[in-house]
DNA sequence: AAGAATCTCAACCGCATGTCA
DNA sequence: TTGACATGCGGTTGAGATTCT
């Protein structure tokens, strides 16, 4: 471990959130709308670093958040995406409304990687796996090891509010209907990531996102929204606010390029074709700029 | 039944990047 | 231009839950 961590503090807590942090964080940012991070937690009335704050406004608490198993449409997405853009967890989450990079993160770790291995692709480079493949058992050895390390008392005391913290009702085994067609941005559920990583990859976000008058994404009502049926659900902003789109692309372009998009994610069903993933790659590369 | 092994996912960490004075 | 600070991101950890032996 290098620097101290920022919940170093004397005084702050850490570990898992109990109810009542819940309710406070929740209340505070009802009432005052996201950011400012840093001294949120004083002004809540919270025992916390900014940062875990955020942490659990962004991938627990926030109104729009999907609980629920992830579809199979979901599923195959994210590996498309994925194969597009890499381990680029924010930005395949801000594709998929209502699911947070961690949560997709964990999913890949868990689910995914797991099942393309066992398909015989590699999920790093998503390229067929020369070997059979074998159980890996890196895991156990890793957990052994960092278990070792980690000063037991320590961790029971870091840990002692597992059981009283505020814990979801098993998540249901649903899967949700996914919107086929959005014409206004406002009524989607908000997703930071999303508008974000659409029309730049800057950490811009929130201030854009908070500047934005009525609705929680701060996107103008001159914005349109594309859903597309076969990607159920995932989402391509088309703003005309030309400060955040690259080249000042107008709405024809912007079409263009969400075809070209589609085009390129339907065209990984053969990336094994070389040439193909080359042209793929360097697209990727350009939806990042 | 019990202990071991494995899985899941919330939370943490450090670094990168953006913002602003 | 620069440096301090704030925020976002991806990798990692580990407690509790679940499955296996």
């Amino acid at each position: 471990m290098g620097r101290a961590p920022c919940c170093s503090k004397v005084g702050l807590h850490r570990g898992p959130w109990t109810p009542r942090e819940d309710t406070l964080l929740t209340k505070y940012i009802e009432a005052h709308g996201e950011g400012h991070w840093r001294s949120m937690p004083k002004k809540a009335g919270l025992l916390r670093c900014g940062k875990s704050c955020r942490l659990r406004w962004m991938n627990y608490l926030r109104p729009d958040i999907k609980r629920g198993n992830i579809t199979p449409d979901e599923d195959d997405l994210i590996v498309r995406l994925h194969s597009l853009l890499g381990n680029r967890w924010s930005l395949i989450a801000g594709r998929l409304p209502g699911r947070t990079d961690n949560e997709i993160k964990n999913y890949w770790n868990t689910h995914l990687s797991k099942k393309l291995r066992s398909q015989g692709t590699d999920p790093s480079t998503h390229k067929k796996l020369s070997e059979p493949v074998v159980k890996e058992n890196k895991r156990r050895i890793k957990n052994q090891k960092t278990k070792n390390n980690m000063n037991k008392k320590e961790m029971a005391v870091k840990h002692k509010n597992k059981t009283g913290q505020h814990v979801e009702p098993l998540k249901p085994k649903v899967h949700l209907p996914k919107p086929t067609r959005v014409t206004s941005f406002l009524s989607l559920p908000r997703n930071d990531s999303f508008t974000s990583s659409t029309t730049s990859t800057t950490t811009t976000s929130s201030q854009d996102l908070k500047g934005g008058g009525g609705g929680a994404f701060g996107v103008n009502e001159n914005d349109q929204v594309l859903v597309h049926p076969w990607a159920n659900g995932v989402v391509f902003c088309v703003s005309d606010d030309q400060d955040q789109v690259p080249n000042s692309a107008d709405d024809h372009t912007l079409e263009n390029l969400y075809e070209e998009y589609l085009q390129a994610l339907l065209k990984t069903d053969h990336h094994h074709d070389h040439q193909n993933q080359l042209e793929l790659d360097s697209f990727a590369e350009s939806l990042l700029i």
